[in-house]
RNA sequence: GGUCCGAUAGCUCAGUCGGUAGAGCAAAUGGCUUUUAACCAUUGGGUCCCAGGUUCGAGUCCUGGUCGGAUCACCA
């Protein structure tokens, strides 16, 4: 395997080329340009981005009044001086300022004096430097570089993307905008590629996938966008996550981690990842799902446990499905199947409203509301939509699937599916083909599976075997028998509820986005042409 | 895997009937001391995805391929 020259890895062209200029004269200028740290303001307390600026009391309210006087004002008529010279006064004595940040534009020059945004990933805000008064710090010395005009030569040697660090104090300009007038500048780090572009962001949406940092600063940079930008989407993933868990927590569950490498790939039924560890010379499987561990606790005694975290199919990638995936899954003693169904419903709706803050979401033209979950047997619902319907427990799912499952748009709890195709599940009291099994469907995608949990082992292990003898018969999404889940149910398990919970389409829901891939940070892609790691896989 | 659509400057895109390759943004140079998609002037920048074919001549038509998207089938 060859190793790739860095300039093959970093396309030059000339914008690459003008940026290494600029950073070669800038070594000259300031030293090291890549420093290890630059100590910001402490105005608005121990988190000192832009945004935590931008929310400081006394700062916050300079902006409420101003944004109040601009807004009466006409497209392009300017703030009153009185107004905009009495909040400078009050601005002023806050004293200086020390923000740091990426240059959201690429400057704005005007002779001898020059205007840009910083941006801390989430807001931005704008600095004005003045040839006379700006001094560039040197990263070598800490200390100010006194040739004449140092600030100014070093903010002419940026580019957009680039990150300064600058001192200076706050005023509000003639347009009306809360500013820094910058005395000191520090160069922090260099940008050697251009940024993307500022109106259309990033449109192919496979390297918005592939570089996911340069897609969230796109999110970041551009001035206008559809929808949520790829930060919000990925903000409101990880704020449904933090209320799925907080829920749960507050109910008295636990989390806990289960292996993701398992010598038996089971508990669902799906093709696995195989790979090998060494040192035992044994084949190990990237886990399918987590459920038979988790019920392997409950035997333990924990009562109420969770985990929240990956499992990976070796199977097709669709808009609904990634090789890995996120799932919630919990268990809950002496619960059955309507009890977890009922939970289920609690815990989407409060987290759901944590996220979004709402209980009805847009999701491509229809509002889903998840203040309401129906609930209908599997058969009922096939008869809904195929009232000739011939059912079976062998036709049942098929036909579930070809006439039912896209026209469940608002959440449905569908119950009462086949005993056959439920391995892991308790039969219902009053029919014994029937499983006391749930799926939950929202816009036709299956968002949880869950069950009251077959605890009696000999009927597991009998229903394990005729997995098996499927397995013979070449089904390869059969499960497969896990005697040491055998050995831990014949310990005793209480009755007890599960469900699986699928959280990028939950997100997905949430977000508005088609695709999973939208939701997943770093979703999986083709090895990129050329590259290194299509060497690795030949 | 099937079907449909797409690939042109660093980015976003246009390119008529087959006849010398275009715009905006970005970049470079100059001007401009409160601008904000800053502005004005000038300049540079192309393997038109790849290979083959038809033609006097192909970004454009044909065949094959690569990559990507949408959709269908399997799957949570």
């Amino acid at each position: 395997m060859t190793i790739p020259e860095f300039n093959d890895i970093i396309e030059q062209n000339d914008q690459t080329t003008a940026r290494r200029e600029h950073l070669e004269k800038l070594r000259e200028l300031v030293g090291n340009c890549y420093p290890n740290k630059f100590a910001r303001s402490a105005v608005s307390g121990p988190e000192d981005t832009i945004t935590s600026l931008l929310n400081f009391g006394p700062i916050g309210d300079v902006l409420i009044e101003i944004k109040e006087v601009v807004a009466t004002l006409a497209e392009r008529e300017r703030p009153p001086a009185e107004i905009k010279d009495a909040l400078n006064e009050r601005l002023k004595e806050l004293g200086t300022v020390r923000i740091s940040g990426r240059l959201a534009v690429p400057p704005r020059v005007m002779g001898k004096a020059a205007f840009v945004h910083l941006s801390d990933g989430i807001s931005r805000m704008q600095i004005y430097v003045r040839k006379q008064d700006a001094v560039a710090i040197s990263n070598d010395t800490g200390n100010s570089i006194e040739s004449e005009d140092s600030g100014w030569e070093l903010f002419g040697l940026l580019d957009h993307g680039d990150f300064i660090g600058v001192e200076g104090f706050l005023f509000i300009t003639n347009t009306g905008e809360l500013s820094v007038h910058v005395e000191k500048l520090q160069f922090l780090a260099k940008a050697m590629l251009p940024m993307p572009d500022k109106m259309h962001g990033i449109a192919d949406p496979e390297i918005r996938q592939r570089q996911r940092y340069a897609d969230l600063i796109a999110s970041s940079l551009q001035i206008e966008h559809e929808g949520m930008t790829t930060r919000e989407v990925f903000e409101t993933r990880a704020r449904v996550i933090s209320s799925l868990r907080r829920c749960l927590e507050d109910k008295g569950y636990i989390e806990v981690e289960t292996p993701m490498l398992t010598p038996k790939a089971t508990g669902a039924a799906a093709k696995p990842f195989e790979t090998h560890h060494n040192a035992l010379d044994m084949t190990l499987y990237a886990r399918i799902a987590p459920e038979l561990y988790l019920k392997r606790l409950v035997v333990g005694g924990f009562e109420k446990v969770y985990e929240l975290n990956r499992n990976f199919r070796n199977e097709g990638i669709s808009y609904k499905h990634n090789p890995e995936f996120t799932m919630l899954e919990f268990y809950c003693a002496y619960m059955d199947v309507n009890g977890m169904m009922d939970f289920c419903e609690e815990l989407l709706r409060e987290s759901v409203r944590n996220a979004t803050g709402h209980s009805k979401v847009m999701y491509e033209g229809n509002k889903i509301d998840f203040s309401t979950f129906e609930k209908i047997t599997m058969r009922e619902a096939i008869l809904k939509y195929k009232p000739d319907a011939q059912i079976d427990d062998s036709t049942m799912i098929g036909l579930f699937d070809e006439f039912v499952e896209h026209n469940l748009i608002q959440p449905t709890f569908i119950i009462d599916f086949p005993k056959s195709i439920s391995p892991l599940s308790k039969a219902s009291p009053e029919n014994p083909n029937i499983a006391e099994r749930f799926e939950l469907f929202i816009n036709g995608m299956e968002v949880a599976n869950g069950f009251s949990e077959l605890n009696d082992p000999k009927e597991q292990y009998e229903r394990f075997v005729d997995q098996m003898s499927e397995r013979e018969r070449g089904d390869e999404e059969a499960m497969v028998l896990d005697e040491d889940y055998i050995r831990a149910l014949s310990y005793g398990m209480p009755p007890a509820a599960g469900i699986g919970i699928g959280i990028d389409r939950l997100v997905m829901l949430l977000t508005n986005k088609h695709s999973i891939r939208d939701v997943i940070l770093f979703p999986h892609l083709r090895p990129e042409r050329g590259s290194s790691d299509t060497e690795n896989n030949q």
